[in-house]
DNA sequence: GCTGACATATTGTCGGACAATATGTCAATT
DNA sequence: AATTGACATATTGTCCGACAATATGTCAGC
């Protein structure tokens, strides 16, 4: 982006060849990427271990410490994980690690409620509309127990919104979309206190009772309209309940 | 979620009491978390620079090689960047960080190009929308600076690529939603070589001009339905040019 | 077959070392 | 006065070697 070209003119004649920048990456960086190429590419699959750090010290012809830092790099995204809190092994990066990361870019950005509710807008529906196509019995199973439960827990604020939060993640993973649970993983994360603070400032549950019971019974009719509409219904109670809530809609989201 | 819980029946007693699992976290990661916590917590603001890696090890009372582990942890998700390739700086994590993170998690998922379709579906007419209402002068500016550079490249397919792919940066943009923003990020960095493939397959530069024209008439205009429509026509014509081209619509993407 | 003792492998942490490179200072030069 | 050059300093990148803690594997003994 701010590429920094220096055309200076000077009085005197420069030569007229350019050279562009010359990008010195440290080695850390490049073993990290040539780690990255080789699971990404399949060469390595998910569940299997991962070298020793001496054995890529050696291949890659690096100290121990260098490989251990390009180790760090993968870590976070969630590519390495710990099989028994010892070997790394290759896994692949399930939603609440995007999340995580995802998520805490956001904080940072100071992304409000409405922002954050528009996107949700944008994707909840959509959730609910492709678990009509997808849901298999066993997860219609589960959101119907999702829904027992909750009306089992209509009056416990912390135990309503578990299963709450529960529901919107079995609608999304019965869309079998994994770019859809990846895209709205952050979402969940920092709707969490939010849909706590409303919960406890407004005991709605029978309004979610009646929403998730519509959507469930879309679901179950593969009903796509109905399902999108009352998602939508559902997230638009979950605005109005902020606002009514006078919780700061328009304000900065808190993790 | 896999909560080990060891409840085994012995035929012998058993204490009663139970020891939860203690949680021997690394001091690279805690390290890392602190760090975390600072910059998220506003502590410590973007821009800002962080400490050296030998104080933070006096401070923490570590040494430095596990400060620089730790730090690594941070560098991957975009928290922290360089300021002139020493000293590491307090970053806002951009869209191409965030990007580049979870279009690789989706890359692992082997998420298919309908996959990514449908969620492009739930967020591009979503901003071609909001951009109406957010939309500044300068933006709209912008826009047309791309529909006249658009009109020029229409059969340079690398060129038209590029301007295509802007113009949808640029609409995003202009919505004022950083978390429709990051959500979107990977999205975009899947359905480049797509994109391309269909461009170079099909053609596509007059119906690709057309649908942009109507966008960017939408939002100079304000009609939050029209740019919603017609982001939603582009978007079909994309999939349609996918299909017909034969370009593996229920394959995996490739990075 | 299970248990326990032992050796081994692997990771986490430490401490120190040095090279490369920004950064700051200050005198010399034009 | 502004620029240049020389020099000291600070900071990061990389290396080496070491050791403790802990999983893992092996093997004798019951």
């Amino acid at each position: 982006m701010a590429d920094e070209r220096r055309q200076e003119k000077y009085s005197v004649m420069t030569t007229s060849v350019s050279f562009n920048r010359l990008a010195h990456q440290p080695a850390y960086r490049v073993v990290s990427e040539k780690i990255r190429d080789a699971i990404v590419s399949g060469e390595i699959r998910a569940g299997d271990l991962l070298p020793t750090e001496t054995d890529l010290a050696e291949q890659f012809g690096v100290t121990r410490s260098t490989v251990r830092e390009a180790i760090r790099l993968l870590e976070h995204g969630g590519i390495l994980g710990r099989a028994g809190r010892k070997r790394l092994v290759v896994t692949l990066p399930g939603a609440e690690a995007v999340g995580r990361s995802v998520s805490s870019a956001m904080l940072m950005h100071q992304v409000t409620f409405e922002e954050l509710w528009q996107v949700a807008m944008g994707l909840e529906p959509l959730a609910g509309k492709l678990a009509c196509l997808s849901a298999t019995d066993e997860e219609k199973q589960l959101l119907a127990d999702n829904l027992a439960r909750t009306e089992q827990v209509m009056e416990d604020h912390d135990a309503l919104l578990e299963v709450e939060i529960e529901f919107h993640n079995l609608v999304a993973e019965s869309s079998h979309n994994s770019a859809l649970l990846l895209a709205r993983a952050p979402l969940n994360e920092l709707f969490y206190p939010a849909w706590g603070a409303v919960i406890r400032a407004l005991s709605p549950g029978e309004r979610i009772l009646v929403a998730h019971r519509h959507v469930y019974d879309a679901i179950c009719a593969g009903d796509q309209d109905k399902a999108e509409e009352w998602m939508e219904k559902h997230m638009r109670d979950f605005r109005r309940g902020i606002e009514m809530g006078n919780l700061g809609f328009d304000q900065p989201v808190q993790g």
